[in-house]
This record gives structure tokens, sequence and C-alpha cells, in this order.
DNA sequence: CGCGTGTGGGAAAGCGCTTACCAAGGAGTG
DNA sequence: CACTCCTTGGTAAGCGCTTTCCCACACGCG
């Protein structure tokens, strides 16, 4: 069972049924030309019976086109990636493509390597869902490398914000980060800290922004001190905590923190400090990802429909494309629950 | 931008550095052959010049085999599958092989739809994380197919349970959930309930088995109408949780539900009911997804390094084929948290 | 100085497909 | 019934690579 016995090819395909090349590979695949029934019928069943399955990478050189979508995420045990994954895969798959996956582990170098490499794959569609970083110099070098894939045919889709050239599913990180502090402004928090990823991180520069000019508005601020800038991680939101609680945080009412798997891990330290979430302090996150309705206090956050997310982002690479890059936006709705509660 | 100016193939760099075709794919990849520096350093120029990148497919069809590890997992939003991806992924890549993945949505037909397509790809391995059933009959189907893949050169592993017979990384359910029971029993529980999968799932009919088993060195038992049957999923757990409300638990001590997403939602069914978690009522899951450790009262479960589980599954596709079928036993182990409080 | 040996470039034959292009037969038309 | 047009099978030319030969050349040796 070891040894190497090939793969039946069309060739042989052909040969059993008696046909042609041409003919065999006419009648396997929907080809515009049109073939006699009686042989179509005889090709597919010599296929069955020598249980033969096209070998794609030689559709795709014949052709010059594959049938596949390259996916780029940070780390897809997050699961903020891997909703967005779920979405892509989902209507990926609907389409007829194949998705083949690649996870930066949110380095930027590692990234624009990837690119590089998932380029000779020919993919029909890229998607970068990977955190966007500002100021990174390697940014040029993958705008290039993108861009060079676009002229040559190719898709690109980026997940996040506008800031590259190409069609983007839009998050509003801002407005729903703002809207948040609107909300929590009305329960009647006025004292807040915030955990924040790196600054040159988009997605959380954003939110942080968006946060603090939802409290600007109802003249709030929040000093300067009571922002920590941690990993974008579960790990980072813990230590982020501890960060602000060796800052001596007694007044603090609510605590910030830009995403999900960050205010999870917050809530673990604040716990152990002694801080109990939901009642000695409140806690809010950002992208609503599943577990959080789960957990106790359930979390207040952001509600991104990251399925969605990942689904648009294939329709838009499937869609003709548009001068100058379409943007799809996507809303974010703020989710009120146990861990912040209305201050009386 | 839009239009057609194909990628530029390796005849292109061939023809931009002076040498023939042969002489530029002998200096472009690691080739046996040896060239000339000076003529290597003259196409590697050339193909930065031109921006080129390999096309892989043409590469597979010349050489008649790929670097791409195809993965099957059940649903890649759930942690369980999702970390199990980053292992095989992270593997893969430090291997130079790509991954392309598929979602079954735990479908047995499905599965084999799947599997089929993905052969085109003439994936050098095939990896199958989706939860194994036992008395599907398309089992049967898979099993040829994934024989007759065998046959022709491509390795497949199967995670879970050993009941295909190929390569397997083999997670110790049974073990796990028996030791489980045992270090129960030894803090005091005695009456237990049980959320299980549909009794064909394999993984969840092993867990329960082993738990009973456990229960019953101690001479304990749950009585039938204790163990209900539901989805593998969030969802199902907190279904299950309902479900034995009904039935009536007041007496019960401890849910033991098969896997830790179904003991959060069961948790959360509970807590509705007033039963709170780690209070009135113990509760304990399988697989210690990342999320368990931070949610209140933390979860009590059992441990399966998930990540590395992933990371076995290539390098046992990667090893040297051997005659009928290698295992990797992969260890789980009990992980006692707030949910199962010492009962005095 | 003749010969064997080794080195490394190039020509060309594939790999498994798709798809012009060709040709043969049947249908339609006056 | 002669002619054109359409249909549809087959032939063969690619697609972008790798790899096997072949061959020219340089070198070492007796």
């Amino acid at each position: 069972m070891n040894a190497g016995v090939r793969s039946p090819t069309l060739h042989d395909v052909a040969r059993e049924a008696g046909v042609s090349l041409a003919t065999a590979s006419r009648s396997l695949n929907g080809s515009a030309r049109k073939v006699n029934d009686a042989y179509r019928e005889r090709v597919q069943a010599a296929a069955a019976r020598l249980g033969y399955t096209p070998n794609l990478s030689a559709q795709a050189v014949a052709k010059g086109s594959t049938m596949t979508v390259a996916l780029v995420v940070g780390d897809i045990s997050d699961p903020y990636f891997s909703s967005i994954a779920a979405g892509v895969i989902g209507a990926a798959e609907e389409s007829g493509f194949i998705v083949t996956m690649a996870v930066t582990a949110r380095d930027s170098e590692r990234e624009l390597a990837l690119v590089r490499a998932l380029r000779g794959q020919r993919p029909r569609v890229l998607i970068l869902a990977g955190s966007r970083t500002s100021d990174e110099p390697s940014q040029q070098a993958l705008v290039a490398e993108l861009t060079a894939f676009e002229s040559t045919g190719g898709r690109v889709v980026v997940i996040s914000q506008h800031e590259l050239p190409f069609d983007t599913v839009l998050l509003d990180n801002y407005g729903g980060a703002r809207r948040l502090a609107a909300e929590l402004v009305g329960l009647g928090y006025r004292r807040f800290a915030v955990i924040s990823g790196v600054p040159s991180l988009l997605t959380s520069r954003d939110r942080v922004l968006g946060f603090l000019d939802g409290l600007a508005e109802h003249d709030l601020t929040v000093p300067a001190d009571r922002i920590v800038h941690t990993e974008f991680t579960r790990d980072g939101g813990f230590a982020g905590a501890v960060e602000l609680l060796e800052h001596g945080i007694d007044d603090v009412e609510l605590v910030f923190a830009v995403n999900d798997v960050m205010a999870v891990g917050a809530m673990s330290a604040l716990r152990e400090a002694g801080r109990i979430p939901g009642e000695s302090i409140a806690v809010a996150g950002f992208d609503d990802i599943p577990t959080v309705r789960d957990i106790t206090p359930a979390l207040t956050t952001v509600q991104i429909p990251l399925i969605d997310v990942g689904r648009h982002a294939v329709e838009l690479a499937l869609a003709p494309r548009t001068a100058g890059g379409t943007e799809i936006p996507v809303e974010t709705t703020v989710v009120i629950r146990e861990s912040t509660p209305a201050r009386k």
C-alpha cells in the first residue's frame, strides 16, 4: 500500500472510456462545449470506476487561474480571527473556492514574508485579517507586494481600517467605542481606565480614540497614567490590569479593554486583587466574541458580526473590481451586560 | 492596473538574466545540481528585479508532489478546533508546508465530500480533526477514499480515536474522564449528572464511559435519566442543562459536561435557574480550552494539550511511514478549579 | 600529447491538464 | 441535389515548471 501507484489521470480515464483526452476533459468539468450524453456518461462511469479526481494544480496551470482564497490572520486560536475565518471559509466554499491559511503571529515582517509566499499559489483572492499597524517600514513593502499581486489579476481585501489602497471591510472601531463611552456615561460612570494595545496598532488606536472622544463629549477625560499599553492578547489584558493596579486605581469605576480577550484577562487580574468585576469595579471590552456572554459577570462589549465580516470579505473579492477600492462598512453595536451595572 | 499583466515566469527571468531556463530553475530552488555563483547571482538579481515568484501549481505538476497539508476540522470557530489548527499551521509552516483548511460543520456526508475535493489538491498530508462518529454508513466510503489517497502516496492522520486504520494522534478521552471522576469522588462528590453529545460521537461516548467507569470504581452510578444527549456545542450544553433541570436535579451535586464549551453553556443555564455554579452546584468539563480558566468560577476540566496535538499530527505525517499505522498517545490531565470545590 | 574523468550549461521531454483549431458528418436551404 | 453552416470528436499546442540527457570544456595523469 505504501508504494507508488500514481493517481489516475485524465488520460487514464479517457483510455478507459475509449474517448479522446479532450472529450474526457469536456465531460468532467462544466466546459462550454457540449458533449454527447452517451459519451459523457461513459466518461463519468470510467472516472468513478478509476476513482479519478482532477489534479487541481494541473488545472490551475492549464487554465492560468486557481480557485483558491488565501487568508492571512494574526492568530487562528484567537476567537476574533477564528470567527472571521469561519465566515471566510463558509462563503468561499459556497462559491467553490478552497481556502489556504497562514498566520502572522502578529508580526509584520512575517506577514510580508507570508504574503510573498502566498503569491506563489496564485490565489484569486488574498484576504488580510491581520491587524494593521501604522508606522512599520515593512508596510511599504507590503503595499508594493499587494499592488503587484493586484496588477497580475489578483484581488486583495483587507479587513479593518482603510489604511491600504485596497478593497476593505471597514470595522467601525472608532464609532463603536465612542458609542460605548456614551452609554457608559449614561449608566453613571465617570472615572475610567483604559487597557490598550501597542500604540501603532490601528485597531487599538481607533478604539481608544473613539472611547476618549465619546467621553470628551461629556467633558470627561482619562488621565494619561490610566491608559496602559500592552499585548493584544488575554495575557496582555491581565498584565495591563496588574499595571493599573500598581498605579493605584482605587477610585476608578470602569476599566475599558480594547478587546474582549484582554478584558477577560483583566477581569481575572482584578478579581485576584480583590476588585470584583461587576461589583466593585466595572469592565467593558470590544468584539463580542462568543464566550463573553457566558462569563461572570457577562461582559459589556461592542459587537462586531465577525462571521459576516469574513463573508463580506469574500463577497467583496468576488464582486467585479471597481476603481479606487470599495469599502463595505460593518456596523458595530454596543451590548450592555452585567459587567457594567447602572450606578445608582 | 486592472488589466492582465501576467506574473513574470521563470522564462522571463531566464531571458532577463541571459541564461537558460534550466539554469534559472536550478539557481532559484535548492536543486541538487551546482550552478556557478556568478550565474546564480545574475539569476537571483533578475528574479528580484522582475518580482518573480515561482508558480507553486506549476512546480507541483512538474515535480508531481506538493507542499501542502490539508486540514479538515468540524468548526474552526470552536476553540477546540482552532487550537488544534494553530498547532498544525505552526508545525506545517516550520517545515515549509502551506495548509489548506475545510470545515465539515460536523456533518459526515460533508466530510466525505470535502475529503474527495481535497484530494484534488494532491496534498502530501491529510489531517482529519473532525470528531469521528461510529455508526455512520458514510464512514465506509470515507475509509475507502482515505485508503485510496494513501495508496497514491499521501499520508493520512486522524486525531482522536483509533477507529480508522491510519496514523493517529490518540487522545485519552476515556482515561482522562475516568481520572476526573476519581478526583471528584475524592473531593466528596457523590451524586452526578452528565451532559453528553449524541451517542454516535466517539469522543463523547468515550468520555461518558470513562466517567461512569471511574465512578463505578467507587460503587457510584448515574441514573439513566441524569444523562442527557445534546449537541456538542455551547448551545447544546445550555439545552442539556435545561433538560436536566426539567427532570429535577435538586439533589445533584455535580454536572459533568463532555466538553468545555458545553460546560460553559450549562453553567449559564444553571445560573439562570438559580443554581450557582461552584456554590450550589459543581460543574466540570473537558478539553481545557483557553477561556475556561478565566470564567467564574474557573472550570474544573481535563486538559488536552491542543496545540501539541496539532503539532504531533504533522510530525506523524512527516515521519517515515510505518506498517499498520503509528499512534501518538497524548496525555490528558485533570485540572481541578473553583467550579468543583471540595465538599466538607 | 592522448585519454579518461568530472563539472556544469543548455536543449528538450515531460508533468496533467485545457482549449484553440481542424475535420467529418448531419441538418437546413434553394 | 449541391452547397453552406452547425455540431461535436479529436489532434496538438500550450500552461510554467523540473529534470534527464547530451555535450563542451577543463583538468589530471601516464
